[in-house]
RNA sequence: GUGGAUGUAGCUCAGGUGGUAGAGCACUGGAUUGUGGUUCCAGCGGUCGUGGGUUCAAAUCCCAUCAUCCACCCCA
């Protein structure tokens, strides 16, 4: 890459192809949650910082350390969103829109964490979400449960992915548990590794997923989270794994799993590839029942997930052969530029009258080099016109990807040709 | 924030022990004045990441710095 102007560090440019991926993505999320009737909602991609701070918790990594937050010109706080839930979640409070119904929404857009990039990590990615709110019951963590597993179905990535499910409770129940950990931990405190040493005073419930061999020794005679969850989110719990058996939507129970935000209450759940990396979790979410209160709503509960879809697209490029990426379908060549405008006549019919992407050559050149665009715009047809197709309102039609022989029509049965095959 | 590897043409990369840059692909033109995908010939294209230092001389050695990739961490 040219070395003088280039994204700054963690930004990218996703390039046409990358760009159809993502698109494919996106509209694969779009149109299944539209049949679910998910509503679409459009978020500011700048808030308070205060919004993050007291939503996602102050002492997580993506406030603490990686929020690109900064003064506005009257020197209030402002960050770049993190992430969508906390912004969904103010909006149904300032709108109060969970008083006369229980909206079920989605949104798409980037999202800023400054993270150090790495495989599948960017400083600026790209996120879709879906929040429900007011929903108690198990059916609505299960309906999102299988809107994800649709969308992957339908991408194809269903087979390269798990879906990890576990109960965190309420938050009471984490703190008593997490009070029983770090009093079981503690003794061992010299024996745990570096980083398990830091949390077990600031984060200790995150020592649980640590790849540390010998913190997950020890950890095997710990206290379990699910001995410290109530007996009514148990049972929620395996109401929600009896319905994805029933649809046989394949999970695993994770006891380690836990979720980066303050926010989460209950059901987690997470889609996980060996695919792509370090950076594992293609789509995430959970329950997360005192945000809206949290936030000054009055008390609802809510769930939702977030899917990246710079990992999902990476995760599309690693398993599935390039279903060899084309732009055109149709390109145009005027032998001279005297036939220029007869060509704009002809690219005119054919756009109007089909689907068909069109591509003028518009450079001069010598026929050799223009068959030669015509052949690397990935075009199926070159449709050719010289003085003499011009005189008779002829056109040439060359078939580029098969050994059809090459046609001369009359401009008025062109479109019939192009639509035939 | 920590560690490892790597930065040479648009792309992929060569350039023992310092002597001032090369290939393939791509692109343009020609062989072939209205027909691509094969071949042959020619041409275009480089602040050797950036800034210092050592030296008569640095892509090459030293220092610093930036960036990229991968892992830790964190998470979508």
């Amino acid at each position: 890459m040219n070395q003088r102007l280039k994204p700054v560090r963690g930004m990218r440019d996703i390039l046409p192809e990358d760009s159809a991926r993502f698109s494919l993505i996106e509209d694969t999320f779009r149109s299944v949650l539209s049949g679910y009737s998910y509503e679409e909602i459009r978020l500011p991609i700048v808030e308070s910082k205060n919004l993050f701070d007291r939503g996602l918790g102050e002492s997580t990594d993506a406030v603490s350390k990686e929020m690109y937050s900064f003064h506005d010109r009257d020197s209030s706080e402002l960050a770049l969103r993190p992430e969508g839930t906390a912004s969904c979640a103010r909006a149904i409070v300032n709108h109060s829109m969970a008083h006369e119904d229980k909206p079920r929404l989605w949104y798409a857009g980037p999202m800023f964490r400054h993270e150090r990039p790495q495989a599948g990590r960017y400083r600026q990615f790209q996120q879709v979400g879906a929040e429900a709110f007011g929903y108690s019951g198990p059916a609505i963590d299960f309906e999102l449960i299988q809107i994800v597993t649709n969308v992957l179905e339908s991408l194809g990535l269903i087979e390269s992915v798990t879906l990890l499910i576990n109960n965190i409770g309420d938050a009471t129940a984490r703190a008593r548990f997490r009070d029983a950990l770090v009093n079981y931990l503690n003794p061992y405190e010299s024996d745990l590794d570096s980083d398990s040493r830091t949390r077990l005073h600031k984060n200790p419930m995150r020592i649980l997923d640590s790849k540390n061999e010998r913190t997950q020794t020890i950890l095997e005679g710990a206290p379990k989270l699910k001995e410290f969850v109530g007996d009514h989110s148990t049972e929620r719990f395996e109401l929600i794994l009896g319905m994805l058996s029933e649809a046989q939507i394949a999970y695993e129970v994770a006891d380690q799993l836990v979720r980066g935000f303050d926010y989460y209450t209950d059901s987690v759940f997470e889609w996980v590839t060996d695919q792509i990396g370090a950076q594992d979790a293609v789509c995430a979410g959970g329950r997360y029942d005192g945000l809206i209160e949290l936030l000054g709503g009055k008390p609802t509960p809510g769930i939702g997930f977030a899917a990246g879809v710079d990992r999902i697209a990476l995760l599309k490029s690693e398993t599935q052969e390039d279903a060899s990426y084309r732009s055109t379908d149709v390109y145009l060549i005027a032998l001279s530029e005297d036939q220029r405008s007869y060509v704009s006549e002809i690219a005119k019919r054919i756009r109007q009258g089909t689907n068909l992407r069109v591509r003028e050559h518009t450079e001069p050149g010598r026929m050799g080099s223009k068959m030669r665009w015509a052949d690397k715009s990935g075009a199926t047809w070159a449709v050719i016109a010289g003085e003499s197709e011009e005189v008779e309102l002829n056109v040439s039609i060359k078939w580029l990807r098969s050994d059809r022989e090459q046609l001369r029509v009359p401009l008025v049965g062109m479109l019939e040709v192009l639509k035939a095959a």
